[in-house]
DNA sequence: CGGAATCCGGGATGATACTG
DNA sequence: CAGTATCATCCCGGATTCCG
């Protein structure tokens, strides 16, 4: 019971790359389809869908469709995800803080082992 | 310059799951390699070893080799691996009060959704 | 004990085209 | 606008073997 659901899993569940970024795209109030395909450098239409419904099915976006024409869709963070954002907060400043380090360590590293 | 590097790459770097088992692990003081085998549930050898070297070329642990018999490697968290893990922590954390949360909302989604 | 090297299958991902 | 469908690819990661 509850087999898929372990620590471990949802953690890297929720911290995988295209994850982190909607849910951090998504932290300032709700936000349409396109505007995250924009906002998320790199990601593909498929990827950006796949993504979504992951995050929707484990309660961690609302889905909202509003249905005009042209069909206007808005993603919103959960109170959950809105806890799991600020912890994905730390990790980005982290990143950003510390990329130099992370780069001149491999510079280092990779002089040390030519091979 | 630094391509390769970007705050997205950093974090799903060290975001990875294997990364964030051993940056846990790692994180009471040295670690043996067999430790940290037996420690992370799942792991293969060959990732093991891969997550350890990709770590270490990124300047969040440290190597030590003591030339004894049989060989002992213990690895260590740098200061800014434990400036990481404390935000680590913080989505574990999260993920282990959250991990029912999830685990219904699945089943809820699941349900709606029987196609 | 603590790895390195090789092989290999499958799931993750991209590209592209189509749709209500 | 907000997706879905299909196909092709790629590389992640497991299994296995060998080594100092």
């Amino acid at each position: 019971m509850l087999s898929g659901c372990t620590v471990q899993e949802l953690v890297d569940r929720v911290a995988g790359k295209w994850s982190v970024c909607i849910l951090v795209a998504a932290a300032d109030g709700p936000i349409r389809f396109t505007e995250l395909e924009r906002a998320i450098s790199g990601i593909s239409r498929r990827m950006l869908t796949l993504t979504l419904r992951n995050l929707e099915r484990d309660g961690m976006l609302v889905r909202t469709v509003y249905p005009t024409v042209p069909p206007r869709v808005e993603y919103s963070l959960t109170p959950m995800a809105l806890e799991l954002h600020a912890a994905l907060l730390a990790i980005t400043t982290w990143a950003e803080r510390h990329r130099m380090d992370v780069a001149l360590a491999r510079e280092r590293y990779d002089a040390r082992t030519p091979l």
